[in-house]
DNA sequence: TTGAAAGCGCTAACAT
DNA sequence: ATGTTAGCGCTTTCAA
């Protein structure tokens, strides 16, 4: 834990400490023969530039805040360390903003990019935890942010998400194709646009498909295992039941599942079940689930590069990117049984 | 976005920024009334103080890096969150440090110390990114470190985690309680203390019961859903089939679970399934599942408050502290069927 | 109780 | 191609 500088580099290599700092960081602007001098000073003086010098001169510290709800969530989860991933091999550091749905901590990482914590923020929830002045436009007022998976209803700000409509009416779709009619949902949490709009993708393809959409199958989950459990419990309860259960998210189908099982239902010989995001635990579900596959990998990725843009003021050609999805066609469907 | 220093403040104020420094890191010193005056010039000004000038000058970045080897894990991700929630209770921010397996980023991340950008390191690995000088003891030349579930095979590094022999050695005692003689074991990787010890206690309950240990029953898992499944798969081609099976984590009997599942087995009327951790998950597994919990939420917070004494100087009492797990009994084991 | 000034480690403008 | 020097924002002696 001894504290080696940058002079002790340039003391060990016989040159000024500019010139170590240029060696480092503008490498063509140095000779190569001092590069080379310099480069195994700083080996042998085990060199790494402390981060509070570079820093207060660059402004920049090389760390990205990713606030997030909940990571408990699988899915959610997912897209951390795919950002993770994409931001470390731009060089850049993930400080894990879980706000455990506390305001008080959202605000608290939001603050992380005023003291210089961080440079930037990826934001998956679709709270705004800054403070914006109405008269003026809110992309100005913001710090570098990107928004994911959660749309933020507000212009200017360049949001990493799915076509959630589309998604869940390809769902849908698949199970009405099944031949199943009764078909229930357990939603998300209501207050995110995700979960409307996957409902309103759900209501679109039955209305296209002729069929009536029974307000009664329709139950409010929260994205979460117990949601999907105690969902589907409420819709077992019913005297008409449904024939398939169309989840908002896996892990709600997990819950299902569950419910499903210790009620003596067969997946999917008495209920067909579909999901949502195919977390990596889906396809070792019994039976493998069903459902719409989120890019996981892409939006990461996709956040952290925007992100960089911002924080580099680049213009950005668009404020939407709508990553493709997919449905997986597990073994949780089967046709409706006559 | 704008830049609000400490001179802004103490010109809003009439101060000087000495005086508003003081009135924020040191109230005592310094009258009721300045400090008051501070403070609403804080307020207004909308001051948040920059890291990278208090961490140059007290060499404190706020930070804690936690080094996994795979956070992908249900459980490991599960310490983090615990984590991040003990760490914010005392101020410090959590980096995430995802090594997807790669020993460059684990160095990499392990560097974060030295360059200031971390206080303090939480390993969650067997293995010390580190170099060690062979005749000096090992911890005075490394950062604040604490190990965490792994035990590093190293004496003065503080470690915290459960008595992975006594808990296996439980949970075996468990199934062989149920009449259960064919035990076979999916281990995870064998390369990690954990899995060694809990096989080790696996061995001394067969043992004490005064039943052989079939080595053909044992196989070689790596912790992961899809080493659960194959490990599965390999146990039940055997001829003579075990009657139970112990995974070593939570997520490899998930795998277990859809493998019996695919090869029309039913748990836990064919086959009884023991896991190991307790993920959030294991309660909705079908049928829930039967494990041993280990007490995340004791281990963050431990880990957090050790590794805060250890960069704060404190001499430790002791380096291994041993928390108490618990034998969570579901349905997925049940007496042997005759 | 308060303020002036030094300096933490580094980079970049300017000078050579 | 290299070196000198100012200063990033803050805390902390030291002096008043």
């Amino acid at each position: 834990m001894s504290s080696i500088g940058i002079k002790d580099v340039a003391a060990i290599a016989g040159v000024s400490i500019t010139t170590v700092s240029r060696a480092l960081r503008n490498p063509g602007r140095v000779s190569e023969a001092t590069r080379e001098k310099v480069l195994a000073a700083v080996n042998k003086a085990g060199y790494t530039p402390n981060k509070f010098g570079v820093g207060l001169r660059t402004a920049k510290s090389g760390n990205i805040v990713a606030i997030i709800p909940d990571v408990s969530d699988s899915f959610n989860f997912g897209v951390i360390r795919a950002i993770g991933r994409a931001a470390n091999k731009q060089g850049y550091s993930v400080l894990l903003g879980d706000t455990h749905g506390s305001e008080e901590r959202e605000r608290a990482y939001a603050d992380m990019v005023k003291s210089r914590h961080a440079d930037g923020v990826i934001l998956f929830s679709q709270h705004l935890p800054f403070e914006i002045e109405a008269d003026k436009p809110a992309a100005q007022q913001l710090p570098p942010l990107v928004n994911s998976c959660e749309p933020v209803p507000m212009p200017g700000i360049p949001t990493v998400t799915i076509d959630n409509t589309a998604a869940a009416g390809e769902a849908t779709a698949h199970l009405i194709g099944l031949g199943h009619k009764n078909i229930a949902v357990i939603t998300g949490n209501m207050d995110s646009p995700s979960s409307r709009d996957r409902l309103q993708g759900f209501r679109r393809a039955m209305q296209a498909a002729g069929l009536a959409v029974n307000e009664r199958y329709i139950v409010n989950g929260k994205y979460t295992v117990e949601s999907g459990h105690q969902g589907t419990n409420q819709l077992l309860l019913r005297r008409d039941r449904p024939s398939a259960i169309f989840c908002f998210s896996d892990e709600m189908a997990l819950g299902c599942y569950s419910s499903l099982q210790e009620h003596g239902f067969g997946v999917p010989g008495d209920m067909s079940v579909m999901g949502f995001d195919d977390i990596h635990y889906a396809r070792h579900f019994s039976p493998p689930l069903t459902t719409v596959a989120q890019p996981v990998e892409d939006i990461g990725t996709h956040c952290v590069d925007l992100l960089l843009k911002v924080m580099n003021g680049d213009q950005l050609d668009k404020d939407l990117y709508i990553l493709p999805h997919k449905l997986v066609v597990r073994g949780s469907t089967a046709p409706l049984r006559q």
